[in-house]
DNA sequence: AAAGTATGTCGCAAACATACGTCATACTTA
DNA sequence: TAAGTATGACGTATGTTTGCGACATACTTT
């Protein structure tokens, strides 16, 4: 009890990442390879749910296309019916908005963040 | 030279991701990380140009910190002003914004994607 | 000049991500 | 029921990221 208030108390700074940070860090992670932005171009763009179609829009095979989808679907952003012998994915509305919504607030935070001119420490606090 | 068509040919599918999904890609790729999240919002919320004091806000290392900041700042996220024994980070409002905007385009092209009711393929074209 | 301080760079180990061939599953159609 | 097709799961090779200690650099202060 001690030694894990010690252990605490002897990192001075933060001991761990925040629930948003990680979040944050996450939705960003999904969206981190140019595969994964294809496929949730291509679902956005097309009318019907297509299925393994994808693959053939996207210069990988289709192992690797199914992949990217199962990583987009684990995080939520998209999700698959099966159909039959298809899947029709398409993207998860109501919780994309709601993730795309957190990093838009996020980037304009920080984007509207005040014009620094990079003098030094002015007041070694 | 035949052989190169032919190579080329032979992919039916796209050959290559589109510029602006690589470059989507490569900025949530620097966003994918709960330290450079939790670096931007410092940098963001703090009134002057914290240098290696932001090692103190973060659960890692100083090492692991600086070389978060070179990720942001080859991004071109953040720029970093030699001041004497100290480097005074700051956002690059000008890069950020330009980034974010894109990004927030793209999520918003996505979000507001037709709401699917993922019926099987209508027409096998 | 010597000691001190704020930083960055290097090199390594461990963890993670990517790509894809092959196999398993489950449905369809003949 | 057998052949065919669309998929996902598994295994694995290869590459990339993360985290950090130890060292190098460059400036400040005494």
């Amino acid at each position: 009890m001690f030694a894990t208030y010690f252990a605490i108390m002897t990192y001075t700074k933060a001991t761990a990442f925040g629930e948003e940070q990680q979040e944050l860090a996450k939705m960003a992670k999904v969206l981190s390879h140019p595969a994964r932005i294809a496929i949730l171009q291509h679902l956005a763009r097309t009318q019907r749910c297509i299925s393994g179609d994808i693959a053939q829009e996207i210069p990988l095979s289709r192992t690797t296309v199914s992949q990217h989808l199962q990583e987009l679907k684990s995080a939520g952003l998209i999700k698959g019916e099966i159909d039959g012998l298809t899947v029709c994915y398409c993207i998860d509305k109501e919780q994309f908005t709601k993730a795309a919504a957190m990093m838009a607030t996020f980037l304009q935070q920080v984007a509207s963040s005040y014009d620094c001119d990079c003098q030094p420490n002015p007041i070694p606090a």
